[in-house]
DNA sequence: CGGGATCCCGAGCGATACTG
DNA sequence: CAGTATCGCTCGGGATCCCG
């Protein structure tokens, strides 16, 4: 978990570090809807905002808004704008993005065992 | 990240299936001090409460025994109470748990390309 | 020593309405 | 179409005190 025990000033979310990655990195995922938004991105490639809206079924037009561009401000999805009329934005998967995904399917994996309903 | 865009009745995590694994994944492992206390308990391996509650600076006496509570109940964690006087408790790691560690650092290295301070 | 019981606050999220 | 603005609430988590 590349932590140094020495080191034992973290404040973050690591109790050995000062900087710990995986805390920054759950962040990046983390909140309600990320994982969501990045699995439908990842299935259906390029996507319309309207589209995500009806396909996470239960998403409130603030939260995809916000966790959007959240994601694009982290590197995790690009957002391109056309300026046609009326407006289109489409929402992509990043390469940044890609290279997590193989790991979020091993979590899912390793998930699997968990049988409990919680 | 094993969704099956054909069923988006999804009330969980994920848009596409009732049963996202990967979000009961990352609930497991969710809140402000599980993956710390993770830490710690890979480091250092078997270990009491009150050292845990040292070593985790920062950490209250109600978050950490309600995360080692949750912890233990989802399989990822040992207690073990040896009734002498005082009162010992030990906690420790299960298989379980070991198996999820790599998958972790693997996480930990992906979020080491995030420079930003967030 | 290893917790439990309460009280309380603020972030995160939802609902609704409005806009370029 | 693709968002922003505001409000309000729930609930995760902190602080403090208590208990076997």
């Amino acid at each position: 978990m590349k932590c140094d025990p020495n080191n034992n000033t973290c404040k973050g979310n690591c109790p050995c570090k000062e900087y710990c990655p995986l805390g920054s990195a759950l962040k990046l995922i983390g909140g309600k809807w990320k994982i969501p938004i990045l699995c439908a991105l990842s299935q259906d490639g390029t996507t319309r905002y309207n589209e995500l809206l009806r396909k996470l079924r239960g998403i409130t037009n603030t939260m995809l808004a916000s966790s959007l561009k959240e994601l694009e401000a982290d590197g995790l999805i690009y957002r391109r704008q056309y300026l046609e009329m009326p407006v289109r934005v489409e929402y992509e998967i990043t390469d940044f993005c890609t290279d997590l995904l193989p790991i979020l399917a091993q979590l899912a994996q390793w998930g699997v065992q968990t049988h409990k309903s919680k």
